[in-house]
DNA sequence: GCCCAGGTGAAGC
DNA sequence: GCTTCACATGGG
């Protein structure tokens, strides 16, 4: 019950707010009673959709909706976007499976350091790992009581602070390492996340993956969910497959040429490409329930 | 028990 | 250069 709370509503169309919200990008969002519920930065908010609109719910005043626009991207062109595909077989399938998924627009730090915590882990896990996170390290916000108290990602100051058995009782293993070292470059100014969007992606990778527990992947990931460098494509274990499965029949190509053929073969927009074909697999080929 | 998960870094060839 | 392996943890 909260005293005085905002909601607002967006026309859009062909936005695919469960495919989207559901595909690996982003892991702070639940569904829940038909509605989507989950932090972005200092808010709390809950979203549902229809074919022609999504309304927000936040849990107090909100006067200004930007942060949420440009979250969710709001004003691409999708259309635009997928006609610059290439037309071929796999991709005209990957599209018709999943229509309307998007890529957001995440805050870097977040980003970066979910991802980080994302190797060789499943999407739920990498959740419940973030989820713990917050809740230790991260600041109180207002949220609705009924869904449990809610928390900001934890700054790289904070985690900075924090020893490496703390992030470990995260459930976060190996990683605990390099997030702690990562958020420690960070926190000391050894390196400016702000500096980033403004490179060239080349430039861009490459210091990214000066960072610990950051490899090509993980770069790619941030360079594509947060800075919005479309043509980042970052290649898992589901890409490789696809790729492989889709492309490549009867050969088995390295990660070095996948990189090289996916720079020729999926144009301005390859990363959104890449989303198209993680999410289409991912889809497919897992017919486990209550994924969404 | 076994294999796998939005990988990375180090070591071996 | 490329391939192999260890690294925590949990799900199927």
């Amino acid at each position: 019950m909260a005293p005085t709370a905002d909601a607002t509503t967006f026309t859009v169309n062909d936005y695919d707010l469960n495919a989207t919200l559901s595909s690996g990008q982003a892991f702070r969002w639940r569904f829940f009673e038909q509605s989507w519920v989950g932090i972005v930065g200092a808010h709390w908010v809950r979203l549902r959709s229809d074919p022609f609109s999504i309304t927000a719910d936040a849990a107090g005043p909100v006067a200004d909706w930007t942060w949420l626009k440009q979250y969710l991207q709001l004003d691409l062109d999708l259309g635009a976007v997928l006609l610059s595909f290439p037309d071929d077989e796999p991709m005209r399938t990957a599209v018709r499976a999943c229509r309307g998924l998007r890529l957001l627009r995440q805050d870097p730090w977040e980003c970066l350091a979910s991802f980080i915590l994302s190797s060789t882990k499943q999407i739920v896990q990498i959740q419940q790992i973030v989820t713990l996170l917050c809740a230790r390290f991260g600041e109180p916000l207002l949220g609705e009581p009924a869904h449990g108290p809610a928390y900001a990602f934890p700054t790289p100051t904070r985690l900075a602070r924090a020893t490496e058995n703390e992030l470990r009782e995260c459930k976060m293993g190996f990683r605990a390492p390099y997030l702690l070292a990562t958020a420690n470059a960070i926190a000391a100014g050894q390196f400016d996340l702000t500096a980033m969007g403004s490179l060239p992606v080349e430039i861009a990778r490459r210091e990214l993956m000066q960072l610990p527990g950051v490899g090509r992947k993980i770069a790619d990931c941030v360079l594509l969910f947060a800075y919005g460098f479309q043509a980042a494509f970052p290649v898992d274990v589901w890409v490789m497959k696809a790729l492989r499965q889709l492309y490549f029949p009867r050969r088995r190509p390295n990660l070095r040429r996948l990189h090289q053929f996916s720079a020729e073969h999926f144009g301005p927009n390859a990363g959104y490409a890449q989303q198209y074909l993680f999410h289409y697999m991912r889809t497919q080929s897992t017919r486990k329930s209550g994924d969404t």
